[in-house]
RNA sequence: GGGGGCGUAGCUCAGUUGGUUAGAGUGUCGGCCUGUCACGCCGAAGGUCGCGGGUUCGAGCCCCGUCGCUCCCGCCA
């Protein structure tokens, strides 16, 4: 007989009653009747229950285990007795007749309670990862997880993608985030710096003539946490693909996406549907206008109009809203509700900085629609009206506000589209909806700076032809440029980003112009993406990809609203690692090696 | 870098207006219990109220500072 074990503890049934078998697991429960004591024997596959009555050999061994000890169960598998059956257990037909037992490792009193599906602090929670990781909920997240990357690595390869590594240890890339520096022994003084993305990698096997790349590729970003975005690092799928237009990348990516959603849909135990592919479309200024964010959640019905010109016109009085954009969000049956609703939400948006959030609940009146609350005495029936047939909204109803610079304006839109979506319960459940947002634009006003930057990839291909863009001069021709777009799109799902990608820019002159009009001379290009330019010089395919957020993917299948639950070994929001105590000191032969002197910030 | 929330027994939490000896559940330890599956019953031990300072006759509670975790803004195309 195998030393530890000849069965799982997810596996005994009735048709092995008989048998002697032996079993290796954790107390997941023990539960003692002084006459005869119950062990639930826990593994990865499941749980079996065991039990010994006090005459038996292996007793004494049996009743000094407690939660968590790891033991070894040899006996012989029986029949429950009438009436006793689980049938919450696959195993609960049957149970084990302990007849040896071996402690393999006993467990102290535990911080952190393997039983049961409580909550427990993060700091606790990841300073014993290990036994967190035991526990029912993270363990099957982390099971998603591994199943989900070899789906996403079934169905590219299905796609004739293949897969390649590309360098850890490498040179800083084009990602607009700070940089993890790796110190260089052998050459004082310089630094490798760890791939925020493998971009430059990816195009280069392009060039190199691999066509179809991917991988399930780690990035590293020394930037701040949030509950959708580790801090420091996580993984993408990332790929690229050779001679395709942007509709080509589309149609690769959208099967694998709505593929992988589907294939693993029923992980909660609720049934959700998928928006099969293709996509739908969104243009990003579309989605600036109508979402008031470029990830646009469409499970939320509300969409947001701009009525700048009703309030823009003589008839209409309230000075607060003249000269600015002006934003509709309808609240369809908001009219019900409560004072303290709308109170609720105009101090919401003070928090968010803005001035509040002024609205209109709509009433039917003999037939002619009317305002009701603290604005609507300055909109007078007319353009009270058009404001309503400008975002679909009827008696009984409500419409809010949001009055600021263009910008300012959308994006308070947005969240208060969101807010009122989920206040009102307008959120469709249990759904995956996708759409692409295409179109955004090339370049961005800065205004601190008076200046122009790229308002995304530096690398993607503009929308217009190789001449007009070689013309433009940056000061000149600022609202032309400031208007251009660009072959770069985003997959959203439910209001979260989960790809990225664009056709890329492959003209090493047009590269050098669009660089040069976002500020940086030739000579700094050159020396930046130096190795990429000149990579370009020597035939380079059209080409385009994207990379996929692996962590998102997981975390919206699993249900989960915080990234930490769908990693096994995650950092604190502060970026350390309570487990292995990351980061750490170098000792000072390190340092010496690596030719380093700290410096440590004053304290005030 | 900034703002909000939290921090009380091994663990999860309660703790009134600032007032006597800081409580409960769970776990641990001891006793009882032969059919439980969150087993049950009885008892015991277990506390730097995150840390430091202050106000007060008196602080878990109020004030100041600080540390940790977290959510958000900045940042992350």
């Amino acid at each position: 007989m195998h030393a530890y074990r000849t069965h799982t503890c997810g596996q005994l049934r009735k048709t092995d009653v008989g048998q002697t078998v032996r079993l290796s697991g954790w107390v997941n429960r023990r539960r003692d009747h002084g006459g005869l004591i119950f062990i639930d024997l826990r593994d990865h596959y499941g749980v079996t229950q065991c039990v010994i009555e006090p005459g038996d050999a292996a007793f004494a061994v049996v009743d000094t285990a407690r939660s968590e000890w790891v033991l070894t169960f040899t006996g012989k598998v029986v029949d429950r007795l009438e009436g006793t059956a689980n049938a919450d257990l696959p195993t609960g037909q049957v149970e084990l007749r302990i007849e040896q037992a071996e402690v393999q490792s006993a467990a102290q009193e535990l911080p952190l309670p393997v039983f049961g599906d409580m909550d427990y602090p993060e700091e606790t929670r990841l300073a014993y990862r290990f036994l967190d990781l035991r526990r029912e909920r993270l363990h099957k997240n982390i099971m998603l997880r591994s199943g989900i990357i070899r789906s996403l690595r079934n169905r590219m390869h299905e796609q004739n993608f293949t897969e390649f590594q590309t360098p850890i240890l490498t040179a800083s890339s084009p990602e607009g985030a700070r940089d993890f520096l790796v110190p260089s022994r052998r050459y004082p003084g310089q630094f490798y710096a760890l791939p925020q993305a493998p971009q430059q990698f990816k195009q280069l096997i392009q060039v190199a003539g691999f066509d179809r790349y991917f991988q399930i590729a780690p990035c590293f970003r020394d930037e701040d946490g949030r509950a959708d975005r580790s801090p420091g690092e996580f993984y993408q799928l990332d790929m690229e693909m050779s001679f395709v237009t942007q509709d080509d990348v589309f149609a690769a990516i959208e099967p694998v996406l709505s593929g992988v959603f589907e294939e693993f849909a029923g992980f909660t135990g609720k049934t959700r549907t998928v928006d099969k592919a293709p996509f739908r479309r969104i243009p990003y200024a579309q989605a600036m206008l109508e979402f008031g964010s470029d990830k646009p959640d469409l499970r939320n019905p509300i969409r947001i109009a701009d009525v700048s010109t009703v309030f823009g016109r003589a008839d209409v009085e309230f000075k607060a809203f003249k000269g600015k954009t002006v934003r509709a969000i309808p609240a369809p049956g908001a009219g019900a509700q409560a004072r303290s609703f709308f109170d609720k939400l105009n101090d919401w948006a003070r928090s968010e900085g803005a001035p509040g959030l002024g609205y209109v609940i709509l009433e039917d009146e003999g037939g002619v629609l009317t305002g009701k609350g603290p604005i609507a005495k300055f909109i007078p029936a007319a353009a009270l009206a058009d404001i309503a047939k400008s975002v679909n909204a009827k008696a009984g109803d409500a419409v809010f506000f949001a009055a600021d610079k263009e910008d300012r304006a959308a994006r308070l839109a947005g969240l208060a589209r969101t807010r009122i979506g989920h206040e009102l319960g307008l959120i469709e459940p249990d759904a995956f909806r996708f759409c692409w947002v295409v179109d955004y634009p090339m370049y961005e006003w800065n205004e601190d700076e008076k200046r122009i930057d790229f308002s995304h990839n530096p690398f993607s291909m503009p929308q217009t032809d190789r001449e007009s863009f070689l013309k433009f001069s940056g000061a000149d021709d600022k609202d032309a440029l400031l208007a251009l777009k660009v072959f770069q799109y985003d997959v959203v799902c439910n209001g979260y980003e989960m790809l990225s990608g664009a056709i890329r820019n492959r003209d090493p002159d047009v590269m050098l112009k669009a660089f040069e009009i976002a500020g940086y001379p030739n000579s700094e290009t050159e020396a930046r993406f130096g190795g990429m330019l000149n990579a370009f010089r020597f035939g380079a395919p059209p080409h385009g990809g994207l990379a996929v957020g692996l962590e998102r993917v997981v975390m919206l299948l699993a249900g989960e609203e915080n990234i930490r639950e769908v990693t096994m070994f995650p950092l604190t929001q502060q970026g350390q690692d309570l487990l292995m105590s990351a980061p750490s000191d170098a000792s000072a032969k390190q340092l010496k090696e690596l030719h380093l002197k700290v410096v440590y910030p004053d304290k005030t």
